[in-house]
DNA sequence: TGTACATATGAGCAGTTGTGCATATGTAAA
DNA sequence: TTTACATATGCACAACTGCTCATATGTACA
């Protein structure tokens, strides 16, 4: 028995295992997707995102909208601008954010679909 | 000048941001939203999910697979279990996962495309 | 220049999360 | 029934997260 063949668990013989870890991305990837899911997983944020979507605002009206100190907000806009799902827009003393990624409405969709099921 | 025309912020009357707030998901659903991202947003799960994308495999053999060990693995399909984005079947001593979700593929899909953006 | 306003940032803290250890539960074979 | 194996669970702990407070930065206007 070639060692390849080698059972290592239930079902799996170490070739196939190597096999198949090739199929997976790799870690960089991964760690990428877990940042860039995290940033959905905090309703303060979902909020703002939704909020967006039916337009631009500035910092002192998603405060108001999300019913949350302008603090907290802007911490959470860095978040959304690193995660590369804002962008903004300097207007005098103000700062107007927008969604900037076409596939936030999609993940919303498709987690609302979940949920609702 | 009418109670519901008072600017409350940048450029919002009390009126306007009373529309708004109503077309945002109710608390609720905000909640349950994030708690479904919250689950994507870790790497363990991540792989494990894109694991089972190519078939069943029993704890021992996804304990394996993505390099983890067997308690974490159990505590992590817990989280997917929980989430209801993995169904399992028993087979004597083992426990066989799958994917429960048709939309997973899509999510994964949709935050690959953004990180390679 | 000074003052007021809009937004951002850093530190501190409470609450949460992921992991590993020890162990419990459940099943099959000896 | 005893033993070995497969999986699950409770607890403890370190690491992380989101919020608030205090304050910094930046802009406009008097």
């Amino acid at each position: 028995m070639a060692a390849t063949d080698k059972k290592i668990s239930c079902n799996l013989t170490e070739g196939k295992a190597e096999e198949l870890k090739k199929k997976l991305p790799v870690d960089e990837e991964i760690q990428d997707l877990a940042e860039f899911f995290k940033v959905f997983g905090d309703p303060t944020r979902i909020r703002i995102l939704f909020l967006l979507k039916h337009g631009e605002y500035c910092v002192h009206d998603i405060s108001n909208l999300v019913e949350m100190n302008q603090t907290a907000v802007s911490h959470q806009l860095k978040s959304l601008r690193q995660a590369r799902l804002v962008k903004y827009r300097k207007d005098g003393k103000q700062v107007f954010y927008s969604l900037n990624d076409s596939h936030i409405d999609d993940i919303l969709a498709i987690g609302l679909s979940h949920i609702n099921e």
